[in-house]
DNA sequence: TAGAGCTGTTTCATATAATAAAACAGCGTT
DNA sequence: AACGCTGTTTTATTATATGAAACAGCTCTA
């Protein structure tokens, strides 16, 4: 924890350890899985608590994520102009696909989930509003990356592909620097991006770019679901509807850069 | 704010300074507001900018609550952080009235039920925890709709009630905008909501607010059961008694004001 | 066009709050 | 009764937060 440089930021390492997947910590426990002393970890969580951002269980004294934040969460969700702009939009691509939607930008090189709807179909994709993943496995990053200005778009892309950035998820996952540039300018050319299955296996995935007032893309929207689903005759009218809706954000967020 | 001990703290009221009446500041303005200094002020709004908490307008450079927030918001688990507290308060409303009561909380502007306690009388009501019912056909959803802050609220309510997301479920629901927009009126001058069977035949529910330290509604706290047992003279002792019950929670899910 | 009056941002010596080892306290289990 | 596991408190030490001042960038306005 001592490579966090400032309590705020250590205040939300701590926050950030409570997913859905692992929502009660105890202190010791925590402190373990941070590598951070005992203490410094307690004095965060009942300060934490004394605010009601963690609740403490009166009995099993495990620690959770309190009522302050979903009083928190609620006051962005209702204010939030971003979602609120697009996420009518969303839902309108996802009733006419029939698929899971995904809204996401380009941060700290990687995809950021912005805004999602779910596939009507009721297949449940692990990704998450908030998450991230990496930029060169799905469609979403690659209409990212494709569009990048090309003042700094080498720059970007060979830093990414640094060796130690790369994880091979699938057998379709395109991991050399030079296939990623080449399917890159094919983006570009088509005018939208198509993940077969490279980022989970059974997944693929198309996505068009989302432009500002200067031509200058600044989010991504996309579609997913299961491979069988995805047959090749589908791609472009999905491609085309996904533009319409793209194209209905463009319209409503002429002032959003991340 | 030399007054507040811990950063944890610190951070914190200044999360809190962004209301819905209130949801933008600036950093001179914000250490104006709290009487901090300029520059203290700006490393926190930088810092909780940089994980998202906050989000910096690209333009206006003013900032307002951020993704992250609201992510974390959709984490918390209402159940466990409710029911702990509220449960033998609901018990002890439902052994008064001798009715079902329920506790909900407004959650993607539905009625989400949080608690549930049932009549000892025994007659079984379709509502589940953890499941959801339209806002505008409860008299749960209309104490929560109605003490919505003034900020939002507009928006909130014509994005309900957008044809597409209306239904009527029985002759007594009210489906146009209008009529909620005077009876929310009503219920915010009388302190109490009724919903006589709106939702369901047969079924009538009394609801009172449940408020935070902002005077905030954060829950609201009912009662149902079959029209023949609500008769018009037992109201008012109904909503005596919830109120009674809300004060009781209020107090126990009152937290440290930072 | 010069300058006043706002912003947000950076700097740096100083003060203060965060830190971590150790001891403590409470609870079950052996 | 002694052990091993919690959460909690204490304390001297260290590292971080602080805030006055200066800077930078902008928009008015005279």
């Amino acid at each position: 924890m001592q490579e966090l440089k400032s309590t705020v930021q250590k205040t939300f390492a701590i926050i950030e350890h409570f997913t859905s997947e692992r929502p009660e910590w105890g202190v010791t426990e925590l402190a373990q899985e941070m590598g951070a002393n005992k203490s410094t970890v307690y004095r965060f969580m009942a300060d934490l608590s004394k605010l009601g951002v963690l609740y403490k269980h009166p009995i099993t004294e495990k620690y959770s994520l309190g009522l302050k934040l979903f009083e928190l969460g609620g006051r962005v969700n209702l204010k939030s102009a971003f979602i609120d702009k697009t996420h009518p939009e969303l839902v309108e691509v996802s009733k006419s696909i029939t698929e899971t939607v995904h809204l996401a930008v380009l941060k700290n090189n990687q995809v950021f989930y912005v805004d999602k709807v779910e596939s009507p179909q009721g297949l449940k994709l692990s990704s998450q509003i908030g998450s991230y993943n990496p930029a060169y496995a799905t469609a979403l990053g690659k209409v990212l990356l494709a569009y990048l200005p090309n003042g700094n778009k080498e720059q970007v892309l060979d830093f990414i592909f640094s060796k130690r950035n790369i994880t091979s998820l699938t057998n379709n996952t395109i991991t050399s620097s030079k296939n990623i540039k080449k399917e890159l300018s094919k983006v570009k050319a088509q005018g939208y991006a198509i993940d077969k299955e490279e980022l989970e296996l059974g997944l693929i995935c198309v996505a068009v770019p989302i432009f500002n007032l200067n031509n200058e893309v600044v989010a991504s929207l996309s579609a997913s679901g299961p491979a069988n689903r995805f047959e090749e005759s589908k791609v472009s009218n999905y491609v085309a509807t996904l533009k319409k809706g793209a194209h209905a954000i463009q319209q409503k967020i002429g002032y959003f850069k991340p």
